[in-house]
DNA sequence: CTCACTGCAAACCTTTTGCAAACCA
DNA sequence: TGGTTTGCAAAAGGTTTGCAGTGAG
């Protein structure tokens, strides 16, 4: 896997091990489409590795925000993590409320937006929540399933 | 003070009790320009009825919340609750990093956003962050008297 | 007088920290 | 080997819950 090889390096660069707890890691959040949170992250871990424990799951997910590989987002229902975008360009969300798959938006409000001469902007956010094709799908799915 | 006393008189029909301790609390937030934790409500409160327990903060800003009268927003530094706006419309919020004060923004982005066929959206969150006129004038002021 | 509210204590969940053992380079 | 990483245990927030006593209507 190419992403997963490329950031193992850069860890390995950074004067940080290579242990087989962080390339699984790092393979986890390569493979996963969504966001993911440190319990499930503990739990997918802790599937190869019974012996983990949950302080190391925070501390390498620590290393790897630290390192930029993975962002952070703040939900209401917590904090998750998933790969930082490839996307170099500034960009914004549509984020699927069922698989919690995101696709990019490239619009920015910002340059829409009226802000009062003496307010002074450091950062915006814009995000979408909503349902993707593929969970509408399976939602449809299953509702027919339902009836028959 | 007009709001809180419709706030009090709506508990009241809700079946809720008015006590000391709540018009105390809906006073507090009718009077703060910007956000509160939970913590900053416990202090403020604590300072009037000394034997507050943080358990009866939580209860009352949940009570308040179940009701509309606040809102509450998860920051990246933690959860905070401010009186819910009165403006009807849709809108958005300018939200200052230093005092937490907001301002409105009429303008939504989601009218010019382009959304594949197959999403369906069902809320979006857009937020500015920054420094109002009056924190940076403060700052200004400040930066300018450690100069000297 | 009754039911809602409060304080206390304890539990719970998430995240962080100190330390000794295990491990990578 | 030397410094990093890990597991364990414990602590540190932040939030919720059960219970008995207090207080509003």
């Amino acid at each position: 896997m190419r992403t997963t090889e490329d950031i193992m390096q850069r860890m390995s660069r950074n004067g940080l091990r290579i242990t087989e707890q962080r390339k699984t890691l790092v393979k986890l959040f390569d493979g996963a489409s969504g966001y993911l949170t440190p319990k499930e992250v503990y739990e997918h871990m802790q599937r190869v590795y019974p012996g983990l424990s949950f302080d190391t799951v925070y501390r390498n997910l620590r290393v790897l925000l630290d390192m930029g590989v993975v962002e952070q987002i703040v939900f209401e229902d917590g904090v998750k993590f998933k790969l930082s975008c490839e996307e170099q360009h500034h960009h914004h969300h549509m984020i699927c409320l069922q698989c919690e798959k995101t696709l990019p938006i490239r619009f920015c409000p910002m340059s829409e937006t009226d802000v009062p001469g003496d307010f002074e902007v450091v950062k915006h956010k814009f995000e979408v929540f909503g349902y993707c094709g593929e969970c509408k799908e399976a939602a449809a799915a299953a509702a027919s399933r339902e009836v028959q």
